[in-house]
DNA sequence: CTTTTTGCAAATGATTTGCATTAAC
DNA sequence: GTTAATGCAAATCATTTGCAAAAAG
């Protein structure tokens, strides 16, 4: 469980200046996990109409930037983001429509976490996804 | 290793139609693994001087469709492709330059192919990527 | 008041689409 | 001869950029 702090807190904690698209945007990737960019939109918009679509985007990758939150970016798909757990967990994603579900690895530590030849390659992180078809899509096809 | 049939032998099998810019899009990303579209098209160029970028795609997305090819796309870089070798292995990329170097993965078999929770997604592949800088990037930095 | 954020408009850039022409089979 | 591939031009569309106005500290 993350630590019960306001998103002005964490904000401020991150050192960023705390604003109201900032605290919209947070609260509803929060509360709208796997959230696209025009959806953040939108839904920021019924609370905060005068927001435009580019303090969206400024604030969303600002808050990522400082690890707040997490863009995940399926190959073919619009960006999405979560607020991060710091779990190391992995993805889902729809092959059709794109929709993202969060998936706990079948082995308990962080698998594979070390590729066996790196070329020379500085990692320092492994992002698994999972294809395939959402139940909605799966049924369709 | 691949059975060592001709490109356009392969190409038949597929059951699709034997092109020059097929044979030449076949022949260029298989010299050059994780080429790019726009550094596929400038090569097919200095052999066949007519194709246009959009012969490119289409050869691209016809011969990624019937599985010769595979097509990587990391997020926030464009896609590029590789000659289907039929092994499941992984990729590193690098954050910087979107380079991309073949990885087999640490554990033998195929790891975490099923996630525990899959939410009622019906998953047919498991892609990891591993994020990082390459040498050269890691020097610059 | 100084610096960061936001708003607005226009630009970018990879990829797609529609349609006529040409080349495989 | 049919059908599938290409060429060309224009369209898409998420995201970025540049700059002026507004808000945070």
């Amino acid at each position: 469980m993350t630590t019960d702090l306001s998103n002005a807190d964490r904000l401020r904690a991150a050192g960023l200046r705390v604003t109201q698209p900032r605290i919209v945007v947070m609260d509803v990737v929060h509360s709208h996990p796997h959230v696209d960019t025009d959806t953040v939109f939108t839904l920021a918009r019924t609370v905060l109409p005068a927001v435009s679509r580019q303090a969206i985007y400024d604030v969303l990758d600002a808050v990522t930037a400082v690890g707040l939150m997490r863009r995940i970016q399926p190959a073919g798909h619009v960006a999405r983001y979560e607020m991060r757990v710091g779990d190391n967990h992995h993805h889902v994603v729809c092959r059709s429509c794109g929709l993202i579900s969060d998936a706990d690895c079948a082995l308990g530590e962080a698998p594979c976490l070390t590729p066996s030849h790196s070329h020379g390659f500085v990692v320092d992180e492994a992002e698994v996804t999972f294809w395939g078809f959402c139940p909605d899509c799966a049924t369709r096809s």
